[in-house]
DNA sequence: TTTTTTGTGTGGAATTGTGGGGAAAAGTGG
DNA sequence: CCACTTTTCCCCACAATTCCACACAAAAAA
């Protein structure tokens, strides 16, 4: 099972190529990752790289328990898809994130990789500079969900 | 198993020509795929490009499920296919959408390609710039069916 | 500390993808 | 049979993407 954890700082260059850290990379390649599914956060403004399996088996799922000749479900799976694109890293290990992405989540220049369980979340620096919970607020929320 | 994954925009010419997204069309040669067919989708105002096999899986399956001696159900299966048209790329990759196609969906200029699990939908790219389904009920659905 | 290796940032050149249009071929209606 | 539209085939220009090479910083090894 692959997990993935840090934070590290990275920064897309002109034609919108970005460096997958190291150690992401390491992982991903120990596991046999072929390639990577980017997507943009449903509900964040931030970028999603699937590990194709991770991706496969999510998307899986859901064909299962949406059934296609139903109008709702069918859209539901629609909207899942409408934000993702099959991406592959150079011979650098860089990922080069379309223009149209980078826009939806306004990154410009610097960027900050996030390992957060199985997937890969790119945000716009500035973004994750405050806290994303007010710290007391995100103490008191814990206890009481591990309650 | 063939899987198009994707959002990509693209426009037709004056005389309806559009591009297929040169990653779709290799999938489609990966796998062999020699004609694809047209179809407005059943519930929503785009296009659906089902590579041939899949197509006729399709085909099949209604046909298993639909009576043909069933008056009803033989109407309901020739209004499937009636809306269907079988399309060749041209030499550069390009499929011809008969104008009626882009009446039916209202498309003028500009285009998006969406992969949808095992078909290709094109919409006009205004259609696809709102999201499809409400945020919060789109979060409840997906809350509801992970669990 | 010095050297080597690895990771990251940058850019140019070649290739491929996309948008467009012209002219031949094939249908269509008078 | 002819004029006219539609379809098909081919070619071109430009933009985007890929490939390749290099420079440099950081980390690891000697």
């Amino acid at each position: 099972m692959i997990q993935f954890l840090g934070n590290m700082e990275a920064k897309a260059d002109t034609k919108g190529r970005i460096f997958v850290p190291a150690i992401f990379r390491k992982c991903l390649q120990s596991e046999g990752e072929e390639f990577l599914v980017l997507r943009k956060d449903v509900f964040q403004e931030c970028l999603v790289l699937y590990p194709g399996s991770v991706w496969e088996k999510e998307v899986e799922m859901l064909r299962s328990r949406l059934n296609k000749w139903n109008r709702e479900e069918q859209q539901v799976f629609r909207q899942f898809v409408l934000d993702a694109e099959r991406l592959e890293m150079d011979a650098n290990g860089r990922v080069l994130i379309p223009k149209r992405y980078l826009r939806m989540v306004s990154i410009e220049g610097d960027v900050r990789f996030l390992g957060v369980d199985d997937t890969i979340e790119i945000w716009a620096k500035e973004k994750l500079e405050k806290p994303l919970v007010d710290p007391d607020e995100f103490s008191s929320k814990l206890q009481q969900l591990m309650a």
